[in-house]
DNA sequence: GATCGTTTGATACAAACGTTTGAAACAAAC
DNA sequence: GTTTGTTTCAAACGTTTGTATCAAACGATC
């Protein structure tokens, strides 16, 4: 053999033109021509290198999306691990700068969650994986962190209603930015998104049981 | 002429197939053969109809989608003036029971909210119709409830937010269910749907400036 | 009951789809 | 320099796609 390792430009090529076209279109509107003639190769490279269309798909979330997801959680425990302690406030706003700001370029971002998006919509064999590998992981760190800090009352399903709902906000104002455009009549620049962070942290904290807090740090 | 009403049987059984295949595969993923065969009519009818598949796409909202819209937002303000007062609190129960559980049977409201979910991400000429003749005017309704109740220094554009971000949690609950499932273990029944209920408008309140109340009425 | 516009039906069409093929090009090993 | 395994290429495969055509069936009006 030559090779298992990552290095094929290709191969390399089709996963990232692939997961382009995807997340723009969606898996049923992007031809297999059109992901070849992007990634400038032969049509026939894609079955060469993944077997099938379907393949390929996959094989974007667990070459691409699934390392993408893991920088921007690091990215959300290196800030949260520069606080003093992990309170309702800043677990919100650690998590929204991680999202919305975070190590991802804008047009990362957006991929990542519009693919995100549609498999939350309608599972794919991708979701498997990254439920099981990447999301539930995270969820189980989220609610450990979070338990100490928690009100009386608030039982195991409570905890995980207020973290699918964090979650949900975040991938709306990612996954929607043109609805959301269209509504506030704002672009995504950094001075809208520095306040999108603001609004998930404080609007996430009476769920999160963190309202009798201040929100300013 | 013979007719301009809605009770062509044809026509209507088209729309009501194509909706539903639009809303569980998405616009590419349905061939007008699926609907054809679907509504028990000729091939032909799609174009015969409607002149195209695009042009059916379309009138599924105009015809299907913004009547169901309009009788959820009926709902709304139907449960609203059983109240005595708009409080922030009564808004966001009656906005989250409308939304997850009102009017709608269990499969008409995952239609709605997966085309709903479908066209914020990658909007399509049927957005331009549902944001002009549905939202906007809904949200319009939904800021001058909530103005009087509103904290001080809260300006227009952050009312917007905390509007959108319900909105955005209404969304998600309804067309991420089987991710929901899958997070909770729960299925959607009367049972979950109630919890449901209780947990957006608990986790509204913050936002909206509720947080002194009480929650349960 | 003949005539009209309207709706259905079977069939045809060119284009595009995902996938396969077999030969050419390539790089490394001997 | 030949051999070997890997990758790329143009071409073609059989299906399926959205749309067009046109005759048959229908339903109301005269």
């Amino acid at each position: 053999m030559s090779q298992n390792d990552e290095h094929d430009p290709t191969k390399e090529r089709l996963l990232d033109q692939a997961e382009a076209l995807f997340a723009q279109k969606g898996y049923d509107a992007v031809s297999v021509r059109e992901i070849t003639t992007a990634a400038r190769c032969n049509l026939a490279a894609v079955n060469y290198h993944f077997g099938s269309k379907e393949n390929l798909y996959v094989e974007v979330f667990r070459a691409r999306w699934a390392p993408r997801a893991m920088r921007v959680q690091k990215s959300f425990r290196d800030s949260l691990a520069a606080q003093d302690e992990a309170s309702p406030t800043t677990v919100a706003r650690a998590l929204a700068e991680a999202f919305l700001i975070g190590p991802l370029s804008d047009e990362e971002r957006y991929r990542h969650h519009q693919l995100m998006a549609r498999e939350m919509g309608q599972p794919t064999e991708a979701f498997k994986l990254v439920a099981e590998e990447i999301i539930q992981p995270f969820f189980r760190q989220l609610a450990d962190m979070l338990r100490p800090a928690l009100p009386k009352g608030l039982d195991k399903e409570g905890l995980m209603l207020n973290i699918l709902s964090m979650f949900a906000i975040v991938l709306y104002f990612n996954f929607a930015r043109a609805a959301v455009t269209r509504m506030t009549g704002r672009e995504y620049d950094e001075a809208f998104k520095a306040r999108l962070v603001e609004h998930i942290t404080e609007f996430s904290l009476n769920g999160l049981g963190g309202s009798k807090e201040e929100v300013s740090p």
